[in-house]
DNA sequence: GCGTTTATGATAGCATTACTATCATTTTTG
DNA sequence: CAAAAATGATAGTAATGCTATCATAAACGC
């Protein structure tokens, strides 16, 4: 059994997959399979038949494969929001809060053995690439409405919490905050499979303290200006 | 036969939807339905029923549904970057064409009448929800080698060469280009259905402005710093 | 330890999707 | 007016996204 564990919103499962052997293989080998194939291409069927269980078993985990990401998903936040609490424990001024989120935002995430069935290495490239896919979608409404984007949520609102603290008055703190937030997994995108779209370079050893001063750059000098 | 037409990438399909009858009933009803159902429920079979073609004729113009979104996308991205110029044509200052820019990229678009099949207003309602699904695919590099996304390119170009042009030494002109380009989308889609990611209302009136104060104010303060 | 929930396995089936193929008919055009 | 091109009509196929049923195995309550 998992030292850690992150108790999920119940809507997105119908049985807790962190609570049996067979739910564990199939978060473990989704992960997998989702970072491999990519969401569109996973399906109930190839994930049963890589871990040797008839496709209806997982159903009865997961209403279909998009709660299935949602899980995932909501579990990247949930950890990451946790992993914020943990850094700024104690830190006082509210500019270096602020940059250790984006710094954690952007951090290459290394695989945790507390959690033998979750690799975060694997999970944040899916963050990066099938993030969106969750809420852009017919049903966002309803699915806001269980709770099920809380996470993200959650974490934009720490940050927004953080810009509003360092600059009271500043108009668009929840603005600034998603924003920057949706930029640091797409420009780790762009630099992959659009270059035109970024300035950060794929093989640039300072890849990600690059990103981290773009998006320093923006956040600092959009809430400290003079109010012209 | 429409006054105005835009060549599109010939990559994008079979046969040129804007030649012919059948072609611009495709582009009329897909727009209109992709706005009505979303990208992932709308199908050929579906489109095919409605403008009382086989789903086999639809076939003849688009390789697939996918390339079809492409297509919706790429028209809305070139009809963009020719309204930017048009705007801008003998505007001297850069930061005064900058903001321009940033107003195109947010206003709500009216119905032209001038290309009596393409109804631009829910195009840009399909751009809202449904463009990151272009390029967050398996297929993005080949896509993006086929050429699929140059006019989302070539507007983030035009951008990042304009912020360039304000503050030479600033060092991530198309990160920010893409990353206000990007924000301009979502905040409008947050405002709809999460509206905690933002602080733009939905019922302002003042939104669109709002919205365009936010961008205008990331961008600006963010070149224009002193570097310290 | 025994009977009963509870979880999983095994297998089947079904409507829909995303195509592809074929052939007849209409329209265009050289 | 004949040939070519575009469309219609219809069929078919593999894969997807489920749901249903029944048997077996594991766990748990007393």
């Amino acid at each position: 059994m998992p030292i850690l564990a992150f108790k999920l919103n119940s809507n997105l499962f119908l049985r807790d997959p962190q609570s049996s052997e067979l739910g564990q293989k199939i978060i473990e080998h989704s992960v997998d399979m989702v970072d491999r194939l990519g969401f569109d291409e996973f399906t109930f069927r190839k994930l049963g038949a890589e871990i040797g269980s008839p496709e209806a078993s997982i159903y009865r985990y997961f209403e279909n494969k998009h709660r299935l990401l949602l899980y995932l998903i909501d579990w990247y936040w949930t950890w990451l929001d946790y992993r914020i609490e943990f850094r700024n424990q104690n830190v006082k001024s509210a500019a270096e809060r602020l940059r250790n989120c984006i710094q954690l935002l952007v951090e290459e995430k290394a695989f945790d053995p507390d959690i033998p069935f979750m690799d975060e290495q694997k999970l944040q490239r899916i963050v990066n690439s099938e993030f969106e896919k969750t809420y852009l979608t017919r049903n966002v409404d309803s699915d806001n409405k269980e709770g099920l984007f809380l996470p993200y949520k959650g974490v934009c609102k720490k940050v927004a919490a953080l810009i509003k603290e360092i600059n009271p008055k500043y108009m668009f703190p929840h603005s600034l905050a998603s924003t920057i937030m949706l930029s640091a997994n797409h420009q780790v995108y762009y630099a992959m499979h659009l270059p035109s779209l970024t300035d950060i370079k794929k093989d640039s050893k300072r890849k990600h303290s690059e990103l981290v001063d773009f998006l320093q750059g923006i956040v600092i000098n959009t809430i400290s200006a003079r109010n012209k």
